[in-house]
DNA sequence: CACTTTTCCCAAAACGTTTTGGGAAAAGGG
DNA sequence: CCCTTTTCCCAAAACGTTTTGGGAAAAGTG
């Protein structure tokens, strides 16, 4: 028995040769309707064992897959997540950005869905990228990274109601979907550590001012002087500009140590460290020895650096993987506001965090 | 005049309230037939001036787009290009990756197609979220990055006559399509300038085996020394590793030292930087200074660094271009083999490229 | 005016699924 | 044996487009 003409059993307009089997192809040779092979594929409690085992048996032979397209426009729903990426801003210099987007992806594949990037070159294009996605129906949900405190896409997303989780946090008093590392425990902790081996002089060289998460670092950096019984000096706190890490941690340094009476330590986002090791180097001063060192991020250079650098360690892979689970329950249509977490971040200490000589 | 209650206008189950219109709807507010309202759309011919702005004019005001998914389904086209990643090999600690991506985006979105990204965390892995694209009918075509000399992709594709481009190339008999760097230009280039500046000695620190790119680096450095009247020695080569680019070129690098005749220049790819540096602070020998080095690739370390970096500049914005153009016109049922490109790489000159002391 | 051509519009089909609303046959209950 | 329930399957509708194949009215042509 021949399979009939219709469908795409011949081949695309492309030459693709499409080896693949329709739904009413399939149902034809099982001498079914459409609806039982479909319902016996989703185990629909109204078919016989026995029938579905044919099908189910029969699908795998001939490598039956429905078509997503269709199940989409049927459905209702794209099965579809959008994220959008602005390489200006440095991300991937971090290789926790692509631990994020692993455990996003990873997940995202298990649900059956996809994801579908967009790279905007700034503010303005990441905007447009995601208005693209949301109002073009090209997405069920969106995943936003790089959280500013005043974020215009959050209040874009929350007037329309429409489906997302934010990585970071932002000031915002509607509730809304969020994962987040616990940089200010981590601050803290790093603080209160070189606190305890006897620093009393901690720079804290901090992200671009108007994203969130340095002022999470801040406060945990001030919350950590205050356990210690260490005064904030302002003059050791300099900010570093995403476009730049290198260069600006580079110069930042050396304005620290320009201070009557310099720093002994430093905290960080490891994005800058290598300006800062060229500072260093410049002043003739030996990290880990002169002036210990703790990052944010345990980036490749961390580990490969001698001395190797003490890191905060936050877990992006699962972290991306929570924040896709639970974006695809809000997009199931569960509150937002029950999904806030915020993650421990681990401190991993290496030669860079001695006390102070 | 109100609109019926038939299609989405009050909203979707997840509660996003969709102020989006329908084809129906738009036709049924125009008084036309849906069939009009999408070929005035899609500027036929024969539908009059007068009504096709008037359509127009009516989409822009309720903001119509036309459902993605509905079309695709239509059109039997996903308007979709798939692409997956491996970060494991150190794909993102090189910015020239998220130019490529970049350019890759940008085109794809003005084509009106989607990208969609896997990250695989190993070669398996990677074929198996290519299949799930191809097989699953979730793209029109995959773009093929990271390309081994022997790359089962490339078969696999190919053996389905399924569209892709590959950012470089591979050994493979069968037509194709391709842009690709041209690495032997470049490193012959970067060789026969180090040789004009008198250069005897001139190590190559190679990416790894098996990959393709590090072929035509070789290729262009043998063929540079020659050219140069230069001979090849065996004990000026060694190769990296992508997992751990770093510690592997520092390895090396010290290696290369050990020789009775040790090099006085090093060509490589600027991944491995970090552990060159390394290994020649070790020796106290001092970069640019004591021995001349040129990277492929212009990575941020590669202009921050002091002395700054004399680099081989690859275009990957552009090259992302490319890819697209080309795919699409694979996709459009053009030939392959008719789009094989190898791009030229300037040679940027700074401070680590002086003559020998 | 009668005929052909052009202009402008539309109903219906198609894309490949899933869901809805049964309905016939088999099994159970008294 | 008759009635009710359960089991198992299916035809038709729906999702929102685009394409196909006209067809009526208007405009040219002699």
């Amino acid at each position: 028995m021949f399979l009939e003409q219709s469908g795409n059993g011949i081949g695309l307009g492309n030459g693709f040769k499409s080896m693949t089997i329709n739904l009413k192809q399939l149902s034809k040779l099982l001498k079914l309707s459409p609806t039982t092979v479909s319902r016996a594929l989703g185990d629909y409690p109204d078919v016989s064992a026995k029938t579905r085992a044919r099908v189910k048996q029969m699908a795998i032979q001939h490598g039956y897959q429905p078509n997503p397209v269709a199940r989409r426009l049927q459905k209702g729903k794209t099965e579809t997540i959008g994220i959008v990426i602005t390489p200006e801003q440095n991300y991937f210099s971090d290789t926790f950005f692509i631990d994020l987007l692993s455990g996003i992806s990873n997940q995202i594949t298990r649900a059956g869905y996809e994801l579908i990037l967009g790279v905007a070159s700034d503010e303005e294009h990441e905007m447009q990228s995601m208005r693209r996605m949301v109002e073009g129906k090209r997405v069920d949900g969106m995943i936003l990274t790089l959280i500013r405190e005043q974020d215009p896409r959050v209040g874009y997303l929350l007037d329309r109601d429409f489906p997302f989780v934010l990585y970071g946090r932002t000031r915002e008093t509607r509730p809304y979907a969020f994962v987040d590392m616990d940089g200010k425990q981590a601050f803290e902790k790093a603080c209160t550590y070189l606190a305890g081996l006897g620093h009393r002089r901690i720079a804290l060289l901090n992200g671009e001012p108007g994203f969130m998460f340095p002022v999470g670092c801040r406060e945990g950096y001030e919350s950590g002087l205050f356990l210690s019984g260490l005064e904030l000096d302002p003059d050791l706190i300099r900010e570093w500009k995403h476009k730049d890490p290198s260069q600006s941690s580079y110069r930042w340094t050396l304005e620290l140590f320009k201070n009557d009476n310099p720093p002994t330590a430093i905290l960080f986002q490891t994005e800058a460290v290598n300006g800062i090791f060229k500072a260093l180097d410049e002043l003739d001063l030996q990290p880990g020895k002169d002036v210990a060192l703790i990052g944010y991020d345990d980036l490749e250079i961390a580990r490969i650096h001698r001395p190797s650098l003490s890191v905060l360690r936050p877990q992006a892979r699962e972290a991306g993987q929570r924040v896709v689970n639970i974006l695809l329950e809000v997009i199931k249509g569960e509150d937002p506001g029950k999904f806030q977490e915020i993650h421990q971040v681990e401190m991993v200490i290496r030669e860079t965090s001695l006390p102070p000589s």
